[in-house]
Order: C-alpha cells, then sequence, then structure tokens
RNA sequence: CGCGGGGUAGAGAAAUGGCAUCUCGCAAGGCUCAUAACCUUGAGAUUGGCGGUUCGAAUCCGCCCCCCGCAA
C-alpha cells in the first residue's frame, strides 16, 4: 500500500510506526503550519512533524489542505490515511486517491462526532469507548464505517491515558483493516445516522469546575479536561487548575466549595460529597499537592471555591 | 517588544528599610486507650545571581538567570 498521511497530534504515530513496520509506502506528511506558541510566541513545530523529521518523511505544511491539490493526485497513491489532521477536508481532495480517504476516529460512531470524542467519552462518565475507521465524506465524520474496535475505560482513567490506549489500538486495526479494504474484502457500511451525537469545541469555560454539581461530574470533568484545556476553579479571584481528584463520601459542610482538612489531604466540598484535591497548581506557581499547597494558605477555614 | 504572577530552610507561604516569621515535613523528648491530635526542644537560610543606594537591604534602583498562569 503506498498512502499518503494527514495529522498534527501525536495520536498517529503508533499507526504511521506500525503501518511502515507492515510493509507500506509512507508517500508524505501533511500537518498544520508551525504557529507560535508559549509565552515568546516562539514558533514549535507539531508533534507529527518531529516524528516525520526523526525519521527522513516528506513534510508538507500547507495553510489549506486545497493546494496540494497536485501533490497527492500525482504520486497516485492508494489511500489517504487522516487522524486529528485540524481541518476540514475538501471533498475534491478526499477524492483523489485511488480508493479514496480514511479517518481514525476516537470513538464508536455515530456517536461522538465531531472534535473531542475521547474527552467526551470521559466526561459522560462511560465505561466503554473505541476506535471507528471509517471512510470520508463531505460532512465530518458521517461516512461509512470500514470497521470499529471496543476499548474499555477504566473508572480512573484519565484522558491522557485512554488517548494512549486509542492510539495504540489505532495502529492495530489500521494495520488488520487497510489491506483487507483496499483488495475489497472489506467495503463500508453506512452509518445510523439517526443516532449521531456530536461533541464540540472544548472552551476554556468548559474545564472551570461548578462546585454546586455532583462530585463524579467533576472528577469527570477533572479527569477528561486535563491537561487541555485544564480543570480550573478560582479562590480569592485567583485562578486555580484543580489536576488530580478523589472522592470522599460523606457530607459534613454545607457550603459547595468549602475547603477543609481530611487525614488524606485538602478538599472541597461539592454538591453530595467532597473532593479530595490530590495535585493542584495556583496560577504562578508550580504544580504540588493539595496538602502543600494548603501549609501556605492563610485563614484556610473560611475560604472556598467559586 | 502580546498580558500577568513568582524565586525566602526539604515543601508551601509571611515579612515593603531595623533581631528573617508561620504551616507542613524532619530529629529528640513528653502526654494520650487512641490520632490528620496536643505540648516541649532542636536541626535546617549567603532571602535566584551580580552591581548600586544606605549607618543598616528579603525590602529601594539597575542588569542578568530561572519557574509558572493567561493568550495564541
Amino acid at each position: 500500500m503506498r498512502f499518503i498521511f494527514a495529522g498534527t497530534t501525536e495520536f498517529g504515530i503508533p499507526t504511521l510506526e506500525k503501518l511502515i513496520a507492515d510493509g507500506h509506502e509512507l508517500l508524505f506528511v501533511i500537518t498544520q503550519p508551525d504557529k507560535p506558541f508559549g509565552r515568546k510566541q516562539e514558533l514549535n513545530a507539531a508533534p507529527i512533524k518531529k516524528w516525520a523529521q526523526a525519521n527522513n518523511v516528506r513534510v508538507l505544511q500547507p495553510d489549506k489542505i486545497s493546494e496540494l491539490h497536485d501533490d497527492i493526485a500525482l504520486p497516485k497513491p492508494d489511500v489517504l490515511l487522516v487522524a486529528a489532521y485540524g481541518q476540514i477536508i475538501p471533498k475534491e481532495i478526499l477524492d483523489l486517491p485511488r480508493h479514496g480517504s480514511i479517518n481514525i476516529h476516537g470513538s464508536v460512531l455515530p456517536k461522538y462526532r465531531g472534535a473531542s470524542p475521547i474527552q467526551a467519552a470521559i466526561l459522560h462518565g462511560d465505561t466503554k469507548t473505541g476506535i471507528t475507521l471509517l471512510q470520508m465524506d463531505e460532512k465530518m465524520d458521517h461516512g461509512p464505517i470500514l470497521a470499529t474496535k471496543d476499548l474499555d475505560i477504566a473508572p480512573e482513567e484519565t484522558f491522557q491515558q485512554l488517548y494512549r490506549r486509542l492510539s495504540e489500538l489505532s495502529a492495530e486495526i489500521c494495520s488488520q483493516i487497510l489491506p483487507q479494504f483496499l483488495t475489497g474484502q472489506i467495503q463500508g457500511e453506512p452509518q445510523e445516522h439517526s443516532a449521531a451525537t456530536f461533541t464540540k469545541l472544548l472552551r476554556k469555560e468548559d474545564a472551570r469546575i461548578d462546585w454546586t454539581g455532583s462530585a463524579v461530574n467533576i472528577l469527570n470533568q477533572v479527569r477528561a479536561l486535563n491537561p487541555e484545556p485544564g480543570t480550573w476553579t478560582t479562590l480569592d479571584g485567583k485562578v486555580v487548575k484543580i489536576l488530580e481528584v478523589k472522592i470522599l463520601p460523606g457530607i459534613k459542610i454545607e457550603l459547595p466549595g468549602k475547603l477543609f482538612q481530611t487525614p488524606e489531604g485538602l478538599a472541597a466540598k461539592a454538591s453530595d460529597a467532597s473532593l479530595i484535591l490530590q495535585s493542584v497548581q495556583p496560577a504562578g506557581g508550580n504544580v504540588m499537592t493539595g496538602a502543600q499547597w494548603a501549609n501556605g494558605i492563610r485563614n484556610l477555614s473560611v475560604k472556598h471555591f467559586i
């Protein structure tokens, strides 16, 4: 198989490595242009670009992928494989390769179409998710399904852990399914569109903790949204990131967001239970345990998150 | 020159020109049926670095190094 890969995040790396190990030919990689990043507007290359450079693979970084019409058409690739590219790809481009374009999606479609399927699964407290391999059409995550693979979500699993496991599962499914698709042994099955659900792009406000919510919801939010965009709340008007929490059953205090000491460390009250703050980061400060943070807070007993 | 917070004992924080303090941890001892308890004592600091102002600088001024939040 001769293929082109389009992707930006590290999600696609295990898949690329697996496909190359299987003997498939990677023609080149398409990724987003380098963008100013960080406090000093430093230019930072996307993870896929770094990987490609380290492996002597050609990298193209168009502002719009349609600029690459000829680059994609001329080498007559078998497929264009897309994973977390971050741009809408027009149909003219999708149809260029002999067998069209294939997308790897981090959920079992038609559930969680859109930008943040992995976060959505954790956020909703799902116990199962998976990977879908689908043929791309003009609508987002809408095309015929070639294959899916399920994966159980562990109760305490974080976004990063799940993300990594799903990226490895992607490598498996591509290695197994793509060759069969090219030889016609597998054909796409249309999705059940009436069952489709969608995930929105996560915004900063989605990551703010509502202390009047249930402890389980807050736990899921913390698991799903770290490190990006980073779950947060405020104390005395200053932002505090909440990186890791554990549920502490029982209600002792009425005010939501109220801070108090426990044998296991600093905790804060939610509506139906409390959360032990295992790892926090005040604005301007380093990551620390809740207990360490508490050592420096004056009048802790009258403080509460808002 | 994108906006902003910060560097003080092993950790987290006070102290805005005058003996460097508090909480946690650590060490020794005491009290308790018991402890995330309490009491006593102790060790641990060149206050990021260099220079300047001053009788006196963590504190004021200048330069440099480093860490981080926002934004992108």
